[in-house]
DNA sequence: AATGAATGAGCCTTCATTCAT
DNA sequence: GATGAATGAAGGCTCATTCAT
């Protein structure tokens, strides 16, 4: 199965963009750069994608959300312990600097610096998670809700675990000691898991 | 009490700033429209401030956390209660458009897109906050927690409040009927404080 | 011999610039009349030399002095002969205004009012170009002199003829009927020859 | 005799000019930067002499060149002892630094990087000084030289003066050890004078 | 099909100058 | 009379984009 050398070019324009964008955002990352570490011509990304934009919507089209794939795969588990794996498997893509895919990254880029493309990822990327981590704690807490303590619930979790990757320069000034290796992602994810589990018991019991 | 000339048009130059950097971060933010919207020359800025990223400093500069100087008041209540008002006045802060004061939401957009002011601005307005958190933490869960946790415990509370702020466009998006009203605002702030109290609860008993 | 299109500007950049520093010095050069004057956009200079700095780095680069290339071309005469052929080529780069090479002029210029570029310089064209006239000065004057009084013989020599370029505006005022025509700098060159000839045989004398 | 204020405002002004055109030149020195050595206001000087234009032909006025005074004061020695002593005294207001005195550091600036004020230093300092060589040089040689060879002799001993203060950047590159002290300046007017004397010979000779 | 060269709008900043007091 | 504040033109530079090949 043969590729063209332009498809080539494609991807690895694409995989490059990603990169920066996720690095330094829509604004800061600069076509040049996206070329350079992607080994192609300065006027490769209006040729292959139109504009600055046209790759950045793009780049942000994931074929599927990575992450549900992996989680969906226990789905057999009880949900406790799927929002355990969920919320694991979200902070390891989120923080490992060494995680090959920048799908989580890029997306959190996204929520704290909006681009023209938010539309699009918004609806590929976030809702589906959204509506992923709505269905686990509907199952948690039982079906006495209403629709907007779910979603509260649901963007207490997300809320806690973007935290750590956006803002990270300020935790690091706050806590220098603080680095994210695996034992230490470990431990944050654990730590969300916990005070959510629990904090979803108030919503529980008032069902 | 007459005020000179030129603190007018600083203080006209700072609020445009505040402003502009809120609305479009630093790197978007452009020193012509900040002048602009102040009614001053492009020059002003230089004048007044030296530089741009010296009216950033500025911007960033507060006499005191109006924040913690409100919360304070209630310095006798017990501190579920405390929590409470803090989280109630911090989103209000976070989320109010006709705030006045928009020194939360420039802060929150240093979060997302660092500057060279970052250092100044931990020091002067988040380790405060965070560290003022910190003591309402320890005395809700009692003393047993090691500082790790505690920090995570702060983390998990300041994540879902800015998350309403910097997601807006998302959430916007997601949940089109959202509206940040005064009484939206008061129901996501119960909301957050009554997950994150139980959520402490897990920490408390654990200790 | 085909040349690229982007030597085609490359070198009409680098004429332009040499050109316009030679007239306004560095400083007082801008790179859009650079550009004008080289028929290409402002932004040309720092495509093709990074920065004004580097457009001043190229533009000082001489391959190799053509000047002593052409007065090594008589190595075999005697010192004193080739000292006036040496002053006589150097007088000619220096104010003959016809001259394509503008290299000794922009020489001189950097000399009155040092740039970043001055290191290169120094280095690249008035090393050698000292050295030689050491070399030829030690042939005539003997061994006998010390290193300092070798070097000032030179400067004494250097010093008159460059009085003849970054002078002209004063000496035109000073005596109006000068023109720097062909006659005129050869009775020039012949001047500073004979006097420095006499001028070293003071130390030729005392060695 | 008192002073107005104002008039002492001015005389700060000029002198904090001289200090900085000498040192910058007229396009390198700021307004802003002589105001400030003057401790003035960024207005004072258009307040005082209309323009920048203004202050340097106020600053490049001397009511009479210094360097004349004091050696017309060994009027009665011997032409070649004058020419030592006015090579030595010129020599040092050139090159020491402690020179208060910058008389003729801002006219060898003005060589180099003429001003729309060149008219007038031309007529005021340089064609003084140029005359009066001119006349000791024919005491020296004698009578017999036609006008373009005194001229050419006289710029033979200026270049080699001015040569030391103009190409000083240059000369700290190509000699590291080099260093302006008393001792040393001395030194070089020593050998400018016998290398001058010596030169003259040859004219004097040929007359 | 793909690239190196070139573009022009826009950025932050500096500066001599002017204005209102 | 003298000043701090304010101005606008111009500077070097960056960037996404387009053009000619």
């Amino acid at each position: 199965m043969t590729v063209a050398v332009s498809e080539q070019t494609r991807e690895r324009l694409l995989s490059a963009a990603r990169e920066v964008f996720s690095e330094c955002g829509f604004q800061g990352a600069t076509v040049r750069e996206i070329c350079r570490r992607a080994g192609a011509n300065v006027a490769a990304v209006n040729y292959h994608f139109g504009s600055k934009d046209g790759l950045l919507a793009e780049a942000l089209h994931f074929e599927s959300l990575k992450l549900l794939q992996d989680t969906n795969a226990s789905a057999d588990a009880c949900p406790e312990v799927r929002l355990n794996l969920f919320i694991r498997d979200f902070m390891h893509m989120l923080l490992d600097e060494n995680s090959t895919s920048s799908q989580c990254k890029i997306m959190a880029r996204e929520l704290a610096d909006p681009t023209p493309a938010l539309d699009q990822i918004v609806r590929e990327a976030i809702a589906p998670l959204h509506e992923y981590l709505a269905n686990l704690v509907n199952e948690i807490v039982g079906d006495g809700m209403s629709e907007t303590e779910l979603h509260r619930c649901v963007h207490s979790i997300t809320g806690q675990c973007l935290y750590y990757h956006h803002s990270h320069p300020v935790l690091q000034r706050l806590h220098p000691e603080l680095r994210y290796d695996g034992k230490e992602i470990d431990a944050i994810a654990k730590h969300i898991a916990d005070f959510s589990l629990h904090g979803l018991k108030f919503f529980a019991k008032s069902a």
